[in-house]
DNA sequence: TGGGCGGTGTCACCGAATTGTCATCACGCT
DNA sequence: AGCGTGATGACAATTCGGTGACACCGCCCA
């Protein structure tokens, strides 16, 4: 359940509150105090989710979720707006721009850490320790075992990591490059061509019961894991 | 994937390994070998990247860097430092100023352009990428996959392109200029017949589930796709 | 300290899929 | 029949993904 949280909110004793809640919940937390930072540390590294005040100086936070939402990298970004106001008005204008949830202030750290949790399992499943189960395959994150049937797959933790990715986004192609970021990460430098051997890796390992056909390829685009 | 890249170094060495590298990978390189002349190539026309080292002669990068950020017009152009130092504090007060990556010297010709191209990408702009379904056929750009009732139709990357494109923009005449054009893209130089020949292998494919009579000709003026 | 060892990232090479062109054939008009 | 246009089949070049081999690297253990 461990996700990379980025915290746009300008009051420092809120931002405090947050973190060390975070913190305590096992998430990695950055900080922001405006949007100009949050960009450039979304530019330069994805999180899993974004907190955004409403209120922030110079660009809003209302603003900044909509540029969000425009960007195809950001596009599947979940949000959270933080807001003071609880009018009816404001929630239906932030949902509006793509907001995943909402938290007014004040509120209970237990509410902030619920909601986070609640989105990050809706919308980034990759990132909960939920077990997958697709196509006959199941793996399950916690005990780090795929089980076919009732047969043992062992997997290296990067195929590991890959096939978890796959199973949680199916039907879906994904490209090298694409693969490279979200499986490897943000700004590791890997040749394209090294997917192709782990994808290979991957289907060996699948092949000992016959799903290696799950993993799929398509030509002059990428990969894809297809349960039909 | 061409950018055109302003790389300000000064050094003559590093400036050449630099730049043959990039023109290797098909970016257009623009040099400065200080502030003042970047200051003004910038200000000629801009670029879509800059490298920028952090130790120059006069002012140094990161002031540059800071100026770029505060300028309306440069504010949104991607940078990438180059520096010698590798300690952490450097990191941090250069991702403040807002580099967008960072390379520190020595780097590898490859990781260089990763790197950029990495960058450049998290700055394209974004397609979106909406299902299709006419005439019987569901065409779904995100799992690359054609559908006709639940039979799968397989497809080339070109014939796959051809295909949306034309569902994309149905009931309408296209010239085989005009989809070279759309399909092949702008500066492609292929022969007007090649389209003959690829809207005859989507035919091909789609005529296993009886779709191929989507697909019309209009003599003397092109082809179109047509769910009537 | 010096090997094994599992896991990774790169390459070079191979076979298969894809593609652009041509030469020809077919068809609809006048 | 004679044109003008498309449709087709064949083909050679090129691109792309699959694979096996191999060099590292960090670790554990003798």
């Amino acid at each position: 359940m461990a996700a990379t949280i980025l915290v746009v909110e300008d009051e420092p004793s809120i931002q405090s509150l947050i973190e060390v809640n975070l913190r305590r919940a096992g998430h990695e937390v950055i900080l922001a105090s405006d949007v100009e930072t949050a960009r450039r540390l979304v530019g330069a590294a994805l999180p899993d989710l974004i907190l955004l005040d409403w209120m922030l100086p110079g660009l809003s936070g209302i603003d900044f979720a909509r540029q969000l939402r425009r960007d195809a990298r950001t596009k599947m970004l979940p949000v959270i707006m933080l807001t003071a106001r609880s009018e009816e008005r404001d929630k239906v204008e932030g949902l509006d721009v793509g907001a995943d949830d909402y938290i007014t202030k004040p509120f209970s750290p237990r509410e902030l850490v619920a909601r986070i949790k609640a989105v990050l399992r809706r919308h980034a499943p990759q990132v909960t320790e939920d077990a997958v189960e697709l196509g006959g395959i199941r793996l399950d994150p916690v005990s780090h075992r795929v089980t076919a049937g009732n047969e043992d797959i062992a997997f290296g933790p990067t195929e590991f990591r890959l096939l978890h990715f796959l199973m949680t986004h199916p039907e879906r192609v994904y490209t090298r490059t694409q693969l490279l970021d979200q499986v490897w990460g943000d700004h590791v430098f890997v040749e394209e061509r090294t997917v192709d051997v782990h994808i290979r890796r991957l289907r060996a390992a699948l092949e000992a019961t016959g799903h290696d056909s799950l993993v799929q390829t398509v030509r002059g685009s990428g990969y894809r894991f297809s349960a039909t």
